[in-house]
DNA sequence: TTAATTTTGCGTAAATATGACGCAAAGTTA
DNA sequence: TAACTTTGCGTCATATTTACGCAAAATTAA
């Protein structure tokens, strides 16, 4: 059986685009290096693969150690290889990206890192690496698919009303969705379930409260149908 | 600066779905291997990502060196990392897709190889690494991806027919399209060209044979409008 | 040679989905 | 208590999608 030792190796990291959403704003979790190279210079949160760990689990090893942040949505993004992006050598770089609730978790710079810190996604600093690339990647890929899967409920407490989904989306793809058009289309969904309190904001009309009601999501893709906006 | 030799790295390949269309059967290149692990048994073309060259260069030199193609519609489809997806130890699979004519190209299996052999898509043998999974994973892309990007001209010749075209979306999708609206919906995207010449088949009426024009279809996308089945 | 048949290209009408907007209820603020 | 804002639900006009009619261009059969 043919060895696997007859080629020089690339080396292999994890870098992870997370996604955070408060007070109308998507902002992107950063943490600034305190190593060489790129030392003090914001980058993705990422680190190199173990040998025997898979992607996801060395993104959540590498979001609880060096940003605090657990249990989110994570998904591949894509694999980057642009050959001169690392000046130690060859490393490639397996993005992933997550969706955070930033009120569920106490943000903190590990030990490898000076900072870590939200940004807001409209005023980003320059980053190190490539990883300006892979964020508009990221941000390409969020709105596309924020579109066909269910996934912006990531970004907001487990229960939250129908103006502040609204809200959600006007901001993730930068327009406008007409206020009532928007509720009918996800109602008619039937993917919500009410929870029957009312919220007590210092809103005027205080709004419904829902959750995302996985059971009823299923079913809707059962019937051959899918969440579509 | 951090070295890069302080965790054991892994083997990186790159693996290639291939596609191919004739006979109204949308098919797969698969080469049976000579080596172990998995000798004698089918498998995506892939090889040894080398430390120089990008994950495209290695596919297209895969492609070249073990299949006898070359210059097709490449892109990267997902990055797999399944633990114990290779005997030999940890090896990731950077796997990309290519959209190949088959009329175009004189397939022939490299040195490495026992034979390279064109597969029926609906009758492919039992694939070994987690190729099976990866095959799968690439159908679905090119399901979703052939509504919304003009790929699907990629499998046909340079000059086809609408017939051809109606046909060839109805075999990929597995469903079918009534035909006018089909043609109706192509013909208002304005990207193609007409070659004035009709075709010269054994079919009764002769179909009007057209090209793909990537002028047009860049400028239907600089109107801010874009490609959809 | 002519009629019947198949395939292709273009059209129109019905059905469905999308987008614009009216309005009353439930609160807050003046 | 009146005016105002926000929310929830409805209706109607418009655009898009789908179903289908029909004639032209070839082949095949009589």
């Amino acid at each position: 059986m043919e060895s696997l030792d007859n080629f020089p190796k690339p080396s292999v990291t994890v870098d992870n685009v997370i996604f955070g959403y408060h007070d109308n704003k998507i902002s992107l979790l950063l943490l600034n290096r305190k190593e060489e190279p790129f030392a003090n210079t914001w980058t993705l949160p990422g680190g190199f693969l173990h040998i025997h760990e898979s992607f996801e689990q060395a993104a959540k090893r590498i979001l609880t150690t060096k940003t605090g942040v657990n249990d989110v949505f994570l998904e591949q993004l894509y694999t980057f290889d642009t050959p001169e992006r690392d000046p130690r050598g060859r490393v490639l770089s397996v993005a992933y990206y997550a969706l955070v609730n930033p009120h569920k978790y106490e943000i903190m710079a590990g030990s490898a890192a000076n900072d870590v810190q939200w940004f807001d996604w409209k005023a980003l600093p320059k980053l190190g690496f490539d990883h300006d690339f892979i964020v508009q990647t990221a941000v390409n890929r969020l709105k596309t698919k924020v579109l066909w899967q269910p996934i912006g409920f990531e970004l907001l407490d487990e229960r939250f009303t129908m103006p502040e989904l609204h809200a959600l989306y006007e901001t993730i793809l930068e327009r406008e969705f007409e206020r009532r058009n928007f509720y009918k289309r996800i109602m008619e969904l039937e993917i919500l379930k009410k929870v029957d309190i009312r919220r007590d904001g210092s809103r005027k009309r205080p709004a419904d409260l829902f959750e995302f009601d996985s059971k009823k999501y299923n079913e809707l893709i059962n019937k051959g149908l899918s969440f579509k906006i």
